[in-house]
Order: C-alpha cells, then sequence, then structure tokens
DNA sequence: GACATATAGTTGACAAGGAAACTTCCGGGA
DNA sequence: TCCCGGAAGTTTCCTTGTCAACTATATGTC
C-alpha cells in the first residue's frame, strides 16, 4: 500500500467537465455578441428588463445573481449605451424603474436569435433525446440545489 | 400571426442552465478552499504541477487556457504563498521552470479531497447512473469541440 | 413629531483576467 | 559574424466584478 495515495485527478470531477463545456459556450457567445456590442451580462439584463417592462435595480440584482453595485454600474453602460433608460419610482423616493429604449426592445430579438443559433451550434453534436437528457439533468441539479439566478458569467 | 415573435426565453437554452450550474459549483468550491488561502485558479495551477514536477509558464497557460500575463501573475502570488518556486532553465535563457515547493506539494492532497467532497455533494442527487450519463454527454461535447483547456474560472 | 433603524442606489478601493507593448534571448540566414 | 524574425515572460492599461462605506429616503416606535 502506497503511504499516501495520489490526489484525485481533475478529470474526475463532473464539476470539472461541465465548466469546460460551460465556459466554451459562454465564450462562443461573447463573442458572437460582441458584434452588437453588448457582452453576456449586458444580454440577461436586457432580456430581463424586455419581459418586465420595468424593474428596479434591486430586483434585478437580485435574479442576476449580482450586487447592486455591479447592477448599478452595468445600468450605467447600458444608459450610455442608449438601450437602457432609468426613472425614479414615483412610490418611493429611494428606487427607481429601469426600462429598456426602444433600442434597447429593438436589440433584444437579434441577441435572442444569436443565442438561438450559438446553443443550437453547440449542442447539434447531441442526439434530440440526448439533449433532452442533458436539459433534464441539469435542470434536476439546479432544482436540488435551489439554483435560480441567472448566471452571468 | 404575429408581426414579430417573442423573443426566446433564457430558460430555453442548455447553455443557460450548463452555466448556472456550473457556476453554483464552481463557487461551492471556490468558498471551500478559501479556508486554504487558495482561489480556483491557483488549484488548477498546482494541480498541474503536481503531476508535471516542473512546467514552463508557457505550457501552463496553454493548459490552463490563460494568458501568458495572467500566468505570470499567478506565478507571483503563489511564490508569494510559498506554494510554488520559479527557477531558470537551464537550457533556455528565456524560460523558466515552476515547480511545488514542499509545502505546495503537501497542500494539493489536502485540496483533492476538498474537490472530491464538492463534487460528491453537488452531484449526489444524482443516481450513479444519472451521473455517468452526465459526464458522457459533456465529454461528448467537448470532444465535438476538442476542448482541451482546464477550465478555470 | 422625532429618532432609530432599515433599505435603495452610488461610489471608491481592490482583485483578477485579457490585450498588447516591451525586454530578453534563441536560432537561422547572408 | 552580424542581423533579424520569433518565442518566453513581464508589465501596463483596461474591463468588470466584489465589498464596504456612504447618501438619501422610508418606516416603525415612543
Amino acid at each position: 500500500m502506497s503511504p499516501t495515495p495520489p490526489p484525485s485527478d481533475l478529470h474526475d470531477h463532473l464539476g470539472y467537465w461541465l465548466r469546460m463545456v460551460s465556459n466554451a459556450v459562454s465564450q462562443d457567445f461573447a463573442r458572437e455578441i460582441e458584434g452588437q456590442g453588448v457582452t453576456v451580462a449586458e444580454w440577461v439584463f436586457l432580456r430581463a428588463l424586455h419581459d418586465a417592462d420595468c424593474l428596479a435595480p434591486s430586483l434585478l440584482a437580485e435574479r442576476m445573481g449580482m450586487t447592486k453595485g455591479a447592477i448599478s454600474k452595468l445600468a450605467d453602460r447600458l444608459s450610455e449605451k442608449k438601450l437602457v433608460q432609468r426613472a425614479p419610482n414615483p412610490e418611493d423616493g429611494r428606487g427607481q424603474m429601469l426600462s429598456l429604449t426602444p433600442a434597447g426592445r429593438a436589440l433584444v430579438p437579434e441577441l435572442a436569435r444569436i443565442a438561438d443559433g450559438n446553443d443550437a451550434a453547440f449542442f447539434d453534436t447531441l442526439a434530440p433525446a440526448e439533449r433532452d437528457h442533458l436539459g433534464a439533468l441539469l435542470r434536476k441539479i439546479a432544482r436540488a440545489h435551489e439554483l435560480t439566478r441567472a448566471p452571468v458569467d
């Protein structure tokens, strides 16, 4: 028997493969939407706003799993790009309401198509049943660990 | 027919679930090894060095999927922590040879055990067959896209 | 009504990685 | 031998996130 067994290999962990594939997907996607002048975090931000019509930064922070500070700066950038606008919350002097500008609203479907294409391209090496299975497994894990935040990075 | 179909939902993408689960695993792991004074990138660095005995920074950059600059700074930090040492490469005046210090070598099995525990804890909600299947699917995707770099972030 | 406490958002300091310029060294031609 | 192109590392600047301190507003308690 060896005095100290060799440490487990990186490749033995599911987390390793998960990170590898996940990073590749995200990096591919980031590169594609870079052409639209937008980052992945900005895409998630815009997409959330598209559904909500108008959202408080604190809620967005909660949903995106980022700090208030990060959201504040993200909003600055998107506002600079004329994709998002801030308005005071009439019911609470501290709060504000974020919403998409027309340009921002117009951009979302464009980005969504890119996201669709990226996802399809990346997972087309799997058969449809395998894709379904992969999705089911991931959702099962997410549910078990009560993951709810939209992942950003 | 609607004039503009609604943009696809984030949740429709496999990449979304992949990122969500992957980020959760990594963040959990990062929090656990923080107690050992080490980051995830540093763990990957140390683990690679453990197998290689001595490695050039450029090779490490290749394997970790990071830039030379990042590796240079990572080596600085680990050297500061007395876990890694630099030596000049006798055969090439430009190169150097990175290796683990005794402290670094002693730390790797400790970190490996934490990694094992983290992985087990995270995926124990899946049945063994499901875990195998998940791993197989991820490796299939990695192979199809020729992913070889150890993911870091 | 006044004050203590909590909450919304902003800001500044810091961390860590990428891109590119830079330094040093190698090795191949003329 | 003397260049000159390329490779190895380092350094600088930029980006983008966290954390914690700060400002302003709201709310509950006496």
